[in-house]
RNA sequence: CGGGGAGUGGCGCAGUGGAAGCGCGCCUGCUUUGGGAGCAGGAGGUCGCGGGUUCGACCCCCGCCUCCCCGACCA
């Protein structure tokens, strides 16, 4: 390919709203333009890249038996009415009506019609396992736009579904989409991490994400940081092991002043304790109804695991007005007198003894607090968020290492969730009507680019890896225009590397040499080969790898060029 | 959807109540050709939109739209 006839239009200065290095380098370079808040075109560079991706991941999923579908982005209300999901998911659904006032919605995500391709065909267990996927768009609205491609509201995302008849045959297709999931990310050049996850609003149990550890990310994760354990989660899931405080023997309540003592901090502080000594709460408001959630004073309360507990509701805070509502005291609150249950508790401040609290009294704290004396929750269970460096709780001496990083894919199992919402139904050998167990994988394609970037990068550009570059070897043909003989060494280098099969761009455009290195360089061709009439001089042309430095190349006459060249992309 | 910032040629930015400029980029010509070349000459902007104040608004006032950042949510 030459550059004079590709669309290669890059920029010294990146868009004062580009904030993330890959969202920098891949508007300098010229591999996408924004339209509109979260959604972008593709350029021609840019579209090298992601179809390389495409590809890679269409080689993994085929070879782990999935097989590719397309499925609707314009789809009817009625489906996700069906499923349920019209109501729960409502703020990413972007509606419209088509011109017979039929409602219509954007898909976020393509359970609904899968199920209904399941549903078709899918009755008896001889049937299965199946697995369907797809590379399409999706559109999010309510998503906030972040980092570029990072996070954006329109976006293409490969999503597989598998079915299957039993628990074995689920974790089988589940364990086959993390390995080629391990697979896909290896080949892009990310070192992404599987950890456990949280199953969010999708639904179903088991799911994992899988996380590129970088500070751009804006997810946080917690991994064990022992050689041997493997444990890792991200922070809506990770559990760990919490301290106990020294046995005691249960003492009196004491009511006591603390006049302007606001904080548990500074109850601590005042009484001369840790906080592990006192027990904090919140009030949350579940399905309308407001709880007080006790937790120790030196956790945070985990919304997430929450939910979970109280049976899939989102919790948010409660207002002071719904607090006063439900006739809880606002300041200086415990859990003391409170019904059992409206109280949710952390097993940290139930197995504690002798905490301090509020006296549901403005102004008023209490010593010796003791639960299942003083105070009864009927909701009992870990709802504390991990930090850095507690104690794994899969291995007896590793702690957990907090890390910033970015989701490039995410598997679930679904179970029965949309199988019995939508009635994707089988007969097992025995004859039995049984729902279908199902599986979804989702990678994001344009954030795996842009995770790329931000994993491989330096200050002079991108350094993608061989496998996603949108080429592999550039030929900066210097002063091509007025030299014949670099021309027709140049353009004799490209012919012969494009019949190998190697994408190959020859820069012959009328710039100045500085100006293709440095294109060359922001974006990220492995191997650089330079004609010009000095390498010629010298006796040939000169290579360099995009990692070496840019003063270093190496001279290689014309005859061994090619191979020096494949070395090279080898390397 | 809450909180904060910003909208001026393609990109990055300056600017004043008398109404628009710089750098990069772009076009033409000549000269150049190893890390984003030089000279000369050009093209390109209803200053986000609407209303108001004023003799006069890019500037002041009001409303709206859009974009960015932080938070809640996700691939």
């Amino acid at each position: 390919m030459k550059a004079s006839q590709f669309y290669i239009k890059t920029t010294r200065e990146a868009p004062a709203e580009a904030e993330t290095i890959s969202h920098q380098y891949l508007a300098r370079a010229g591999f996408i333009q924004q339209i509109a808040a979260g959604i972008f075109s593709i350029m021609p560079l840019g579209q090298r890249s992601l179809e390389k991706i495409r590809t890679i991941i269409r080689e993994e999923m085929n070879a782990a038996g999935a097989l590719e579908v397309t499925m609707p982005v314009v789809q009817p209300r009625s489906i996700w009415e069906e499923s349920g999901r019209a109501e729960t998911y409502v703020p990413p659904l972007a509606n419209f009506r088509d011109r017979r006032e039929r409602e219509m919605v954007l898909a976020p995500t393509h359970e609904e019609t899968v199920s209904m391709m399941g549903r078709y065909g899918i009755t008896s267990y001889r049937d299965m396992p199946l697995n369907l996927y797809q590379i399409q768009t999706k559109f999010r609205d309510e998503t906030r736009s972040r980092g570029g491609l990072l996070r954006v509201r329109e976006f293409e995302m490969k999503d597989a579904y598998s079915f299957d008849a039993d628990e074995e045959g689920l974790d089988a297709s589940y364990q086959a989409m993390a390995q080629a999931y391990h697979n896909i990310f290896s080949r892009c050049g990310l070192n992404a991490v599987m950890v456990e996850a949280d199953a969010g609003s999708i639904g179903g149990k088991d799911s994992a994400e899988f996380v590129l550890l970088a500070d751009s990310g804006e997810d946080t994760i917690l991994i064990c940081d022992s050689d041997d354990c493997g444990y890792g989660a991200n922070l809506e899931k990770a559990e760990f092991i919490k301290s106990l405080n020294p046995r005691e023997v249960k003492a009196e309540v004491e009511k006591f002043a603390t006049p302007g003592i606001k904080t548990i901090e500074a109850l601590a502080e005042a009484e001369g304790v840790p906080t592990s000594k006192t027990g904090k709460v919140v009030f949350y408001t579940i399905d309308d109804e407001v709880y007080v959630v006790v937790i120790r004073g030196d956790y945070e309360v985990n919304e997430t695991k929450v939910r979970n507990m109280m049976g899939g509701s989102e919790p948010r805070l409660a207002t002071p007005e719904e607090v006063a509502a439900a006739g809880f005291p606002a300041g200086s609150a415990s859990a003391v007198g409170i019904p059992s249950e409206r109280v949710i508790a952390d097993d940290s401040a139930v197995e504690n003894p002798n905490l301090l609290a509020g006296a549901n009294e403005d102004g008023y704290h209490l010593r010796n607090i003791n639960y299942g004396r003083d105070w009864n929750s009927d909701h009992i269970g870990d709802i504390a968020s991990a930090v850095d460096g507690q104690r794994c709780s899969r291995c007896s001496d590793g702690c957990l290492k907090q890390h910033r990083g970015i989701e490039v894919g995410h598997i679930f199992k679904l179970r029965t969730v949309y199988s019995d919402a939508m009635d994707v139904k089988y007969n097992d050998a025995d004859g039995n009507l049984r729902p279908v167990l199902m599986g979804c994988y989702g990678i994001g394609t344009g954030r795996l680019l842009a995770a790329a970037v931000e994993a491989n990068h330096d200050d002079r550009g991108m350094t993608l890896p061989r496998s996603i570059a949108p080429f592999e070897v550039v030929i900066v043909a210097v002063n091509i225009h007025n030299n014949d003989q670099v021309r027709d060494l140049s353009e004799s280098l490209a012919t012969q590397l494009e019949a190998k099969g190697v994408a190959t761009l020859l820069d012959d455009r009328a710039e100045a040499p500085g100006a293709k290195f440095a294109d060359a360089d922001l974006i990220g061709i492995p191997v650089r080969v330079v004609v010009s009439p000095r390498s010629i001089q010298n006796g040939g042309v000169e290579i360099k790898h995009r990692l070496a430095d840019p003063k270093n190349s190496t001279i290689h006459a014309f005859d061994d060029a090619i191979g020096a060249i494949l070395n090279t992309l080898e390397s």
